[in-house]
This record gives C-alpha cells, structure tokens and sequence, in this order.
RNA sequence: GCCCCCAUCGUCUAGAGGCCCAGGACACCGCCCUUUCAAGGCGGCGGCACGGGUUCGAAUCCCGUUGGGGGCACCA
C-alpha cells in the first residue's frame, strides 16, 4: 500500500470514447505501478442526461480493456448529504448566494473570496489563472453542479491525485477556489494533453469511430489499444514500444514521462500496433478471438492452419472472414485459364496425383508436401514459379494470398486435388 | 472578446546547455528475402515555428511574436 488513491469518473451520458478510455488508462497505470487505489465513480449529477445503460456499457468497456477498479462504482445521485453538509459549510462562511438567471431558475452561487491564483500541475511548472466568475454549485433541480460535486467527492474519498484531460484546465481553478473555501487539502493534478482528431480539433464522435466499443466490433484487440494509448502522451526512457499487456506498462510506468502538449490520434498508428498483436497471438488464443467474427465455421479440423493463415495478413479480426473466404471460396477455372502456361499440364497432373489419398494434419505436413514438390519441378527443370503460380491459380484463382502450404492445409488434399482436377480440365478445354 | 495550456520529421515522440550539422516508431519510397501479397531485414525521404536575449556554447534557459489547442453553461 502506497496511500495513493486516484479515481475516474466519467459521467454516464454516452459511450466510453478514447479521450476517456485514455484517461481511465493513465489512472489505472499510475496506482497500479505504486500500488495504490483505483475508485471507480460515476458522475450523474446531470440527471436529465445519464443513463442507466450508458454506465453498464462504459463499465464492460473499461473491463474489456482489462481496467479493473479497487472501489466502486459510486454514484453522486446517492451522495446527497455528503453535499448538503459541504453547502451547508460554504453557506455558514458567506460565500454563497442564490440568485435566478434569465430562465427563471433559482441556484445557488459561489462566490470565490479570490478571483485569481495557481495550483500545482504535476506536468506544468505551476498554472496561474485569473477572472474566475462566481458558478453555481446547487442546481435549481437540487442536485451539486459539476465542479462543486467533484471537489466534495475527491475530498471526502481521500483521492491524493487526480489525473484528468487538461480540457479541466479551467475547472480546476475554480476548483482550487473551491478547496479553499472548503478548507479541504488539494490533491495533486494531472492533466494531460488533450487528443486532437486527424483535423486538429479535440477528438470527438464526429472523427468516426472514437467509442471503444466499436473499435471492439471492428476487431481491434484490446491489449493494442492500451499499447497505442499509452504512447499517446507517455513513453519508455529508453523508447521501449511493444508492449504485451497491462501488467507489463504498469511495471515500467513513470509519471514524470508524461507529456502535457496535445497529441493527434493516428488510426494507422493503432492498426498497426493491431495488427503486430495480431501477430504475437498463439494460434489458439487468436482462434478463440476470431469465433465472434467468423460468418461461416473454420474448415473442420482444419481451424489451426486457418487461423495461421490468416493471421499474416489480418489487421483486425473482423477481416477473417474475408482471408477465410479467399483461400476456400469457390475457383471458377475460366477466369485465369488464359494466365497458365504450357507447363501448368504437368504440374497438374503430377500434383493432382500426388494428392490422390493423401492427408495433411498439419502446416508443416503441407510443407513438407510442397517442399518435395519443389524438388520434383527441379528434377524436371520447371521454375519454381511455373509450379506455384499456377497451382495458386487453381486452388484460389488469386495472384496473391498466404504460402502455399498453407493453401494445402486449409483446403484439405481432396478439395485441392479437386480444384487442380478443374482447372487441368479447363485449360484442356473440357 | 476574456482566461488558460502547448510548440522537435506528415503523425506519436527521444532530447532535462556541450554526447545532436537532432535519435526511435507509424506512414511513404527503394533494395533484400520470397511463387505472390503481407511479415521480416537493410536503406532513403523528412523536423528543432520565428525574432531577440543569457552563455565560451542553446532544440534545450529567459522575453516577445506567430501558430495550434482547451475553456468561458443550472454539461460533465
């Protein structure tokens, strides 16, 4: 136990977007390194606007993620006394007032005794801030107002650090004001540059797909997304990139690595650290992963050389089904007839005879198949390439695509010999 | 308009006065490997916003300018 308690609090009135999810993550990643608290609170206090199914949905992304919390979820709309002792406080000490806006609405106000002043930011040498106007801090619903509920909250819940987008540059003055009046202890500030969208503005849902949940439907794994978020904004001393997990950032976390300037998400970035968690997956796990994604079942028995398969070219897992389909779719022989040369006869009627009976158990049973294929071309002094192109022709009808022994492994020798049967026939004319 | 923050390749960044005529990663280009695409290896393109200081010496410190961003709600 460190002592150090941080929370996040994002308010239930839409999807966990990355902005958050990032913010979630630097949280996470510092109590985890000191081994501190995390507290989990969800800030309803706009109760027009939160939603039920918005804080169970934010709550299966953040555990998808692998972010786990110490304490919580708290609810401010079940907080109601903590607030009413705390205006009960700031009414005694004469800084508040009600008063009616233009709507006709009665709040109640705080006046700062101080309008200007600065505060600690762990990032900044110091922010100063000037002209803070006096805010509500009761809502006419009688509910707390943002800034005030937070201050209250932090306070009451012992949070020594608060890490949060520098978008609360401004919030945290008048939150400073706040701690004052209140004669609470400031906690320690954290904020971070905010993400900028490909256009230089804050990243917002109008950028695309920003809500985790949809990077999840697009296939994108979640230990990549955490490797992509953490650099957005942080970074190993000696530059370190690839990351396996969670655990494995935490341990080399370093607060004093964070950056405070604004950072531009870059979607090619992500997919690439995507698709090279793609890569390091065992073939079981990234099967496992692949399930929801598949339309159709992997060949039977066949699903460990499908899965390798595909994984050289898979970026995310939702394009399985389409490398899938593109090794086992149908082959219309007609198409690509014209392509093969002279020598594609033998190589057909030779490799379609060598498959007669035949079974491959695995990709390296294939390979070994392709390897004395190989060495039967150099006996007859045919070019590799007049052996293989053709043969991918014919067991694909595609110029590209995985090694050939894949090809053999996920087609099943009977299906292959099939497809070279119908493509020798079609380039004799039957 | 007012308050605040930020400023190194297109993007993410290293750099905390000499190790930097600036290093890594993504993207892009080329070569190698390879039946092909991808992956991988090698190489290339590309940046300290500008102007003043301080200093023997500045990407690094100070000031200004410019640029970008955030905030200015009974939304959080």
């Amino acid at each position: 136990m460190s002592g150090v308690r941080v929370r996040f609090a994002p308010s239930p009135t839409g999807l966990l977007h990355i902005g958050g999810a990032r913010t979630a993550l630097f949280n996470y990643l510092f109590v985890r390194h000191q081994e501190g608290d995390l507290v989990f609170r969800i800030e309803d206090t706009d109760r027009e606007r939160s939603k039920a199914e918005f804080e169970q949905a934010q709550l299966e992304d953040l555990e998808w993620l692998g972010l786990s919390f110490n304490e919580g979820p708290y609810r401010q709309s079940e907080r109601g006394q903590v607030y009413e002792r705390a205006v009960k406080r700031l009414v005694d000490s004469g800084l508040t007032y009600e008063s009616t806006d233009k709507a006709g609405r009665r709040a109640l106000y705080f006046r700062p005794p101080e309008r200007s002043g600065s505060f600690v930011d762990g990032l900044r040498k110091g922010v100063t801030f000037g002209g803070v106007e006096d805010f509500v801090i009761l809502k006419s619903d009688g509910n707390p107002s943002y800034n005030f509920a937070v201050v209250v909250d932090d306070a009451d819940m012992g949070i020594t650090h608060v890490i949060r987008g520098e978008e609360h540059l401004s919030n945290t003055a008048r939150q400073s004001l706040l701690y004052r009046a209140l004669g609470a202890e400031e906690p320690r500030f954290i904020h971070l540059g905010v993400i900028l969208g490909p256009d230089g503005k804050k990243l917002s849902k109008r950028h695309g797909a920003a809500s985790i949940a949809d990077y999840r439907e697009e296939g994108y794994l979640p230990e990549a997304l955490v490797n992509y978020l953490a650099l957005l904004g942080w970074n190993h001393p000696e530059g370190k990139e690839e990351y396996s997990g969670l655990d494995e950032i935490a341990r080399d976390f370093d607060p004093s690595r964070l950056g405070s300037s604004p950072a531009t998400f870059d979607p090619d970035r992500l997919l690439f650290f995507n698709a090279s968690h793609i890569r390091r997956l065992p073939a079981g796990e990234l099967q496992r992963r692949l399930e929801p994604f598949l339309d159709e079942p992997l060949p039977r028995g066949r699903e460990r050389a499908s899965v390798e398969a595909m994984r050289e070219e898979m970026r995310t897992l939702s394009e399985a089904p389409r490398l899938l389909r593109e090794i086992t779719g149908p082959v219309d022989p007609s198409a690509f007839v014209e392509e093969l040369s002279d020598s594609s006869d033998e190589v057909f009627a030779h490799v379609a005879a060598e498959l007669e009976g035949r079974k491959f158990g695995d990709v390296e049973e294939a390979r070994g198949f392709v390897k004395s294929l190989r060495a039967w071309a150099k006996e007859r002094e045919i070019k590799t390439r007049d052996l293989l192109h053709p043969l991918r022709l014919a067991l694909t009808g595609k110029n590209r695509g995985p090694e050939m022994a894949y090809l053999f492994a996920v087609l099943g020798a009977d299906e292959a010999r099939g497809r070279i049967v119908r493509a020798g026939e079609a380039r004799l004319g039957l």
